[in-house]
Parts: structure tokens; C-alpha cells; sequence
DNA sequence: ACCTATTAATAAGA
DNA sequence: TTCTTATTAATAGGT
């Protein structure tokens, strides 16, 4: 697809063998990732040039789509391990492949695929089924934002009490040092901020750093209720 | 590289995705091949498809790249699992397991069962693939309701010709039966209903069997709406 | 499955 | 190796 048209035949170059390697592997690695990803595929691909170099792509790991090839029934006829149990697991392995097949199917059902030749009956079970499911799960969901804001009402009374206290802390503080201006008149403060202004940034002062750490540990709870697409109520 | 162009993200349609992915797994395997004889590279290929179906490709054997895959110095390293070769054993069974088990559960999850440790975020994914689903189903539903509708339409217009077709024989036999009457006065019908009160019943009458046997058939298709639950509109 | 307008890959040369 | 570009190949959307 060039200049030319080549014909498939091993190139005999060796560094026009290596140029096309280069261009051509990239090619391929990227159509596979392509693959994997536009129709939700799983691929592994091992490429081994002709100097022994490894290149390899997977859409997930390697070695489970090692194992998943291992396991798949067309290649078990061929295992060469003539142990007497291989009856047994091969239909263990056609069994659970079947099994896994199904489950497989029905996942994919309640997900609107493959339903073309569905019945009206099973249509109606299927819609059931779906709606029963996000039924639960919506309401679990209530629940669980419900906690979530318990959970925060909570961490904002505690902060609110906290901070309570903090202020009392800040002020006494604040009078003690007055006291010791007044006893030896040398010393100030070390920043501009006077005690007066302290209000809900109490936080701001120095304080010690498990607290300050606490607060901010609390707050990632708020984080999660953040989500987009949220249209539970 | 078409009509238009596209981004590399999974395709939703079902169907445009799996006409892709033939399209490309052809495409894919092709540049494979081209790249092993041109290169004279080994190339070992795997993909499964979303349904769990396997395409495989191999220059050589896929074993032997395979061993050769699981003892190159870059895999060493990291490989304490006992070797990804062709060991049909206990570890693809445990797999196997997993897989099923984990496929069970998520199916278990769809029905909203076994949701109480999901976070919200896992929650409203789960929402968002059960109302993808529900959608697809409900389309599908109105789609084969509709087929249906138009299937017993169409009988329903048949029926009624042939009911017409039907009469103008009755009335017809009927006249050839009053001339016969006419003609040799001890003749009779043989049941108690006239000629005149043929309508739309004209099924009562005595037809050929094969005609019968038809309308029967056909009335089949009037039972699979009567279904209960459904709110499709 | 086939068609074809378009995009993508790439062979050769720099 | 990388860039460029003329050309061939792959393919997305339709039929």
C-alpha cells in the first residue's frame, strides 16, 4: 500500500526486512488495540523478529488470555496429556464451558444484547427482571446516599464543635499572650491577624497536625457524593 | 478508513459491532500473516470475540511460540506462575471457577441481589447498564409486538376474503341444492340450519379438512399477545 | 454479502 | 530512525 505494490513474499534486503518490520509490527500493534477496543474483544498478540526480539500486546494480561486459550474447548482435544482423569475434565471443562456460556448469554441479555430472537414471553420476563433489578438497585443506592449525608451531618456537627472549642482555645490563647504584653511590653505577634478576627477559619492558626490531618481525611467523604449522572431522586 | 471516520472507542450497536469486528478480525489476521511471511517474523495471534469465541493465528505452531513466549528472558522474570503453556490442570479449573463465580455474581448484581458492599459510584454504573438494557429490551418488545400486530393483520384480511370466497360458494351450493330440491322433491338438507343463516361462521360448515386445519394454525399467532403484564406503550 | 467514498497504512526515497 | 508523499489497502456506512 505504497509506492509500489509488493508482493507477499519474505524480503530478501535484510535492512529493507528490517524497515518494513519496524512500520508493519507498529501497524499491527495498533489494528489490534484498535480491535480490542472497538468491539470490546480480547487480544494477545506475540511477535518474534527474526533476530529473536519480543514484541507483545494484550488487551488485558497476557497470561489470562493464555489461560482462557488453554482452556478454550478447541484446543483441549489436542492436549497431550493422556492422564486417565482427562475424560473426567474434559467434561468438567465442556460443562462449565457451557455453563460459562450461558451465564455468559444471559449477562449479556440483561445488557439489551442478542435478544433478536427472543420471544415477546421472554422479552416481558427479561424487561421484569431488568426493572426488579434497578428497582433494588436504586434503592440501595437512596440508602446509600442517605448514609453518605448522615455520615456528613455528622463529620460537619463534630467539625462545628470542634471548631467551638478551638475558638475558645484561640481566644484564651490570645488573653494569655495579652497578659504576658502587658506584663513585659517587648514581645508581638507574628503575624498581622489580631485575635479579634477569629472566626470559622480556625483552622488557619497553627495547630497540631493530627487534627489538621483528621479534617482532611473527613472530607474526602464529601468527595463521593460528587458523582455525576446522579438522577436518583 | 471509510465513509467516515471513527472513534476508537467500544462501539455500542451490538450489531455494528460485531460487523466490525469481522471486518477488522479478517483485516487484523491478514496484516499478521503478511507481517510473518515478509519479516520472517513469528507471529502468534489470539482473539476472543464479546461472545467468547476464539480466532487464533500462528506462524508456526501457537505451542511452540508459546513456549518460546513464556521462556524469553522478558517474561522470566516475572513468571512465578507455573509456565502459561499447554498445562490443561487444576489452575484452569481454578480459573474456570473464578470465572464462573465471578460472571454469577455480576448477573446476581444485575437482579440487585448482593449490591449491599458496592460504593455509589459501582451503584450507579450498575443503574446505568440495567437502564441501557431495559431500554434495548423495551425497544425490542415494541418492535416484535409490532410484527406481530402486522402478522395477524395481514391473517385477519386473508380470513375475511376467504370467508367471502366461502360464502358465494355456500350461497352458490345452497341454489344448486334448491334446483335439485325443485327438481326430485325428496331431497333434504342435512342439518337443521338454512342456507340463509350463513355469515361469518361459515367455519361450522363442512369444509375440505386441509381448510380447517389452516385457520387453526393460524390462530396461534392471536395467543401470544394475550400476555399479561405488558406495558410496552 | 457486496459496494464505494473515504480514511489509514505504507513503500520508496530523502 | 524519522519524515514525506504517492499509492495501495482497509474499511464505515449503505444496500
Amino acid at each position: 500500500m505504497a509506492r509500489e505494490k509488493i508482493q507477499i513474499r519474505k524480503i530478501n534486503n535484510v535492512t529493507a526486512r528490517q524497515v518494513t518490520f519496524s512500520k508493519r509490527r507498529r501497524g499491527l500493534f495498533k489494528k489490534a488495540e484498535e480491535l480490542s477496543i472497538l468491539c470490546d474483544a480480547e487480544v494477545a498478540l506475540m511477535v518474534f523478529s527474526s533476530t529473536g526480539k519480543l514484541f507483545d500486546f494484550s488487551s488485558s494480561s497476557v497470561k489470562n488470555i493464555l489461560e482462557k486459550y488453554n482452556t478454550h474447548p478447541k484446543n483441549l482435544e489436542k492436549a497431550k496429556h493422556p492422564s486417565i482423569d482427562l475424560n473426567i475434565d474434559d467434561s468438567n471443562y465442556a460443562s462449565m464451558t457451557k455453563q460459562v456460556a450461558e451465564e455468559s448469554l444471559r449477562l449479556r441479555q440483561m445488557r439489551g444484547e442478542e435478544i433478536q430472537g427472543l420471544t415477546i414471553h421472554d422479552l416481558l420476563q427479561l424487561e421484569k427482571n431488568l426493572e426488579e433489578g434497578l428497582k433494588r438497585v436504586l434503592e440501595r443506592k437512596g440508602q446509600q446516599i442517605m448514609e453518605q449525608i448522615n455520615v456528613l451531618q455528622e463529620k460537619g456537627k463534630k467539625l462545628i464543635e470542634e471548631n467551638e472549642r478551638l475558638k475558645e482555645q484561640v481566644v484564651k490563647i490570645a488573653r494569655e499572650e495579652k497578659q504576658v504584653v502587658t506584663e513585659s511590653e517587648n514581645i508581638t505577634y507574628e503575624d498581622g491577624q489580631s485575635s479579634e478576627s477569629v472566626s470559622n477559619n480556625a483552622l488557619h492558626l497553627r495547630l497540631p497536625q493530627d487534627q489538621v490531618d483528621h479534617h482532611d481525611h473527613n472530607s474526602d467523604t464529601t468527595l463521593k457524593l460528587g458523582l455525576p449522572g446522579s438522577n436518583w431522586v
